[in-house]
DNA sequence: CATGAATGAGGTTTCATTCAT
DNA sequence: TATGAATGAAACCTCATTCAT
């Protein structure tokens, strides 16, 4: 049966997405994205021009979600609530996209240049609210776990998040 | 001209961590490694069988250390007591090493098959002291919250942790 | 310019059968290959996942096809009739074959373990052939008679059988 | 215990010899040499000037001598005594010096070119002997059948002359 | 539009040889 | 003299990209 060439634009950048938050950006070739959708090398160029413009496509519809999803926060009034709504939507975004969380987080290592941009608001709103609220978080101790604790989600995030949602934290 | 040096081995350890923890590991080649370090390709060579040799060995050298600090945190004996100490060690990491923080990060993310083993012992240990230590880290929202900042860490990290630095946090 | 061939598998093999009958196995690059075909040094690639697979796939394709010459003799009744079959098909597959001839010889020396499993039926059977058929072959001294020739053989044979040829043996 | 100095060319040469007759030349490599003779790559630029020169000078040696053994078989009279001599010669070499004479075999596929001058004159003598001994040699079918086995004489070096040995042809 | 062979730049690795110690 | 780290040329191989079909 054949599938609808609409589709396949799509569907190469669910492959990608994929197989490069499983093995990485470099290590994903543009013949393994191919295999993947079930077309050859030259077909995924009638859709991209190049790989790079794969990567940074998913990288624009992903950061941006996770952006406004994050700055939607600020509509909220009091410091708790923004705070509360922040991680809300922080952690919505990770449970329902992880292989997109993961990719965000392997871009970023990787092309850090690229990615200020993308985090310019966030770290500059994030670090005032940290300050401003510090009765929230309970600065330093609170910091401190948190930091420690954030590591474990990575830890989650690059077992495929399984555990955690098995433990429907 | 030809220089003679012991440490060169030491020196390849050092530049490729920086440039990996810069970089990217794909992204780094040998030859930017050899002209870091101010010497040819093929002389790497003399001190690793490979480039992947050297990856491993720097993962080896940073996640055991990683990986006992954070395990020396049990020899306290109230949770709160493991907890902090288990944060203070590895904040303690962090700051200390951050290039290898980041490397350790990195490494992960690509090499997530050869890193499971690594991560037994924090995994199951930590979840614990989670479960158990629910006064002490107040489950659900602060993990939440500690999940979120944790995140800003990583782009702290990303960043060269020149703005943690300069605001002791 | 671009020219796209169907036998290009083909052609690989012929030149890379040539040349490391020329000039050795090690002593023949990749791009001796590609360049005797017309084609790139990347392009082998399409074609063979290495040089050894080459190595290996010519070695096959004529190790088998001598393999069972030699071995169609034993069909014959008597002694005298397998040997002289068998030295038929031996010298039908070298002078049909002489670069493919030469090409089996380095390989057996420089490969010889991977070749013993190939050398193993011809041996034993000849050597049973040669100690029960001692009334044609006389042993002793007719062996080291054809050992002495056999020698020359070789001589010819690594000067392109030129001579042999046109002395019509 | 110290090794006399005066030693050192002629275990590099053995060494060599065993090597270059076991793995191929190019197979082996100055510091597999180095390394069988107890000493360092650097030291053998002490006794050669490269390595070609230990390929040649291996050559020459065991070549001369080969070559005037054979050679020695015109001091006889009849052809038929030629003939017995210059077989009972070359099985002498072969028998004393299987290694070298592996060696030569796989130095003369290589080096073609080379190896012609040496080759020159057994070859053309003994093409006029095979021609004038018609009575000895029972020409055609006995030429077939000493190529043939001659063959056999290949594998069993191949082999080490362990059977050929043990079984004292 | 799709295919997949071919290109070509660039990466990893090998190794004969040199040379500071 | 001996050592072995370093050089540098050249090998093998990879892969994003192009293009004839």
């Amino acid at each position: 049966m054949r599938v609808k060439r609409k589709d396949t634009k799509k569907r190469i950048l669910e492959s990608a997405l994929r197989l490069f938050s499983e093995k990485g950006i470099r290590e994903t070739t543009i013949k393994d994205i191919a295999k993947d959708v079930g077309i050859t090398e030259g077909a995924i160029y009638r859709h991209f021009m190049s790989k790079d413009e794969i990567v940074k496509e998913l990288f624009s519809m992903y950061s941006e979600e996770f952006y406004n999803r994050l700055v939607s926060a600020f509509e909220e009034k009091t410091y708790k609530e923004k705070f509360y709504r922040m991680v809300k939507e922080f952690l919505k975004f990770c449970f329902e996209n992880p292989e997109a969380f993961k990719y965000l987080n392997i871009f970023h290592y990787l092309k850090a240049e690229e990615v200020k941009e993308f985090l310019k608001l966030p770290k500059d709103a994030i670090i005032k609210l940290l300050e401003e609220g510090k009765g929230v978080i309970k600065v330093r101790l609170e910091l401190a776990l948190a930091m420690f604790v954030g590591t474990l989600e990575r830890v989650f995030c690059s077992l495929r998040l399984v555990s955690l949602k098995e433990r429907k934290v």
